[in-house]
DNA sequence: GTGATTTGTTAATCTACATGAATGCATAGG
DNA sequence: CCTATGCATTCATGTAGATTAACAAATCAC
């Protein structure tokens, strides 16, 4: 990936920081402060409802930023861990940060396809194309957190899978 | 609302647009080239399932932007048409073009939570929340749209409604 | 390496919501 | 003004996916 400077239009006192697989970055509830850019490892944004159960926001791997959008100093509605041992770098979230307008853009983007496929496609097709899109997630992260992304129990992926499997 | 140059960043070649009700401002397919600034009237996003099915993707009432977010070049995957006689001012998203931060930053968030609450709020939850946070809305837009929106059918709605208005 | 704790699979049952159809109302266009 | 089309409601039935539970397989901790 290119320097992460040209990524983040930022003045270069980046540091890094590594952290252990489990580790958690940020709670919900604390005020979010920081976006994380992944040099290195696998980062999970997620939320846990009243029941207790978590929903998988997002991933991010090498070269993603994995971060809760909540307006400033509103209170984060994400918890955000590491999947694996990783080394990322905190980019502290100022008012007057001029971010890459284009990668917000995309970001949308990718926000608006996954609504919309959670409002208009059955499970398997859920599934079937995040494989096609994160392949490298996929082998790297246990499948009750892709059902967790997708938005289904890790019982319906896995017979959802048999039935893939079956059907070919 | 403010100037809208402020608002935009934009050079004030703005030009106003007048549509009907029902007017179709953009297709799924065609190149998604602007984004529509509502000046006054309210506007719809929407995408269309391989079944006929229409998804609701936002609203956007005076002072919002409603837009296709795909990556430049790409082929528009929303329909956006005014359900309300409207004036709109069509913006030419140039790649160069340094949109406002904050408010891309803002639309993240809410799209965050929108796909947060699909995957862990019933149906009736969401609807509660949508009562809230756009109440105007409510009142502009059939209910078989919200119903669109909320990722239900009419008829979920209609009962769900119902079941409401008899508990209290 | 061995026991303990997570993860994945399978199956039975349950439920939220979809689908399809019928009915009454409103609204719009001629 | 009248009719046609669309909208909301209600009901009967169907279904995708949730829940619960039991077990097998993998991974972790010591």
């Amino acid at each position: 990936m290119e320097n992460i400077n040209d990524i983040l239009s930022l003045d270069s006192k980046a540091v890094t920081k590594h952290v252990k697989k489990g580790e958690i970055l940020q709670r919900e509830g604390e005020l979010s402060t920081s976006v994380f850019y992944v040099k290195n490892g696998l980062l999970r944004s997620y939320a846990i409802d009243h029941k207790g159960k978590e929903h998988v926001f997002m991933f991010g791997s090498e070269g993603w930023i994995v971060a809760d959008n909540v307006s400033q100093g509103e209170k984060g509605e994400l918890f955000i861990d590491a999947l694996e041992d990783s080394i990322v770098i905190p980019i502290s979230k100022s008012p007057l940060a001029p971010n890459d307008t284009q990668k917000l853009l995309k970001r949308i983007g990718v926000l608006q396809k996954r609504i919309i496929m959670l409002m208009s496609l059955p499970a398997v097709d859920r599934y079937n194309h995040f494989l096609e899109i994160y392949p490298e997630i996929v082998q790297r992260v246990p499948q009750k957190m892709i059902a967790s992304y997708l938005g289904i129990t890790p019982q319906a992926l896995s017979t959802l899978r048999g039935d893939i499997a079956r059907k070919k």
